[in-house]
DNA sequence: CCTATAGTTAATCATATGCTTAACCAATCA
DNA sequence: TGATTGGTTAAGCATATGATTAACTATAGG
């Protein structure tokens, strides 16, 4: 298992690049092939296949092959983990702005009572 | 203004590193000093600063300098972009999850009743 | 069996990233 | 005023990333 700093380096990561975003957001409507992944983009399929590769290393993707088409799917925790780092930010400053809030009515407060 | 495509990539760029998230984690507490955000960081100063700039550039950190001391604070908005996109995209896939579940139920259903 | 389809591997290449050291500038402060 | 503190700029370097083409494998269909 990897440490939490690094696999949010690698979802991160995986997710700052446009295509593989397409990608992800394609398979969040359902399963799709990878050549079904490929035709939206600009690009070889030996291209799209690295991108798969780092969506698979990051746990955002998973794929299996049947015959001869390899099917991918989201893989629906991957996400949270991102998604909570993000959050817990948000709370963290939101918290802060909310005790500054309270410092400047005290503040206000003291000049009005003297 | 930048495309969105491109605010995205360059947000998620800037929260793909462990040195960065550091930061802006101390930021997330309030506002801070150039060196204090490079104390805890095992890096020279002028990295620290190239850091400071890949945040300042994806707009998830201001700066200003008094003195000659520059103080950082983090910006409120911006991970709220990075946070919309991962909400709409587990949405999405949890919306297909549901509508697959139902459709598994509609198959159980039909076994039963004939 | 032959061919087209779907994917894969390998080699290569240009550019981007992350870091370093050295040199430098501008406020403080003794 | 001269040293110190806090930050900045520039140059250089190693590695990572994102793409390409060429060559190859394996399944599906005529």
């Amino acid at each position: 298992m990897l440490n939490q700093s690094t696999a949010l380096d690698l979802t991160f990561q995986a997710l700052a690049d446009p295509a593989r975003r397409a990608m992800l957001e394609r398979l969040a409507q359902g399963p799709a092939a990878v050549s079904e992944l490929a035709q939206p983009l600009t690009m070889s399929l030996p291209a799209v296949l690295q991108h798969l590769t780092v969506l698979e290393n990051a746990g955002l993707v998973t794929s299996a092959k049947a015959g001869r088409v390899r099917t991918c799917q989201i893989a629906g925790p991957a996400l949270t983990l991102a998604e909570g780092w993000l959050n817990a930010r948000r709370a963290e400053w939101e918290a802060r702005f909310d005790r500054l809030e309270e410092y400047l009515n005290d503040i206000k407060d003291g000049e009005s009572h003297g």
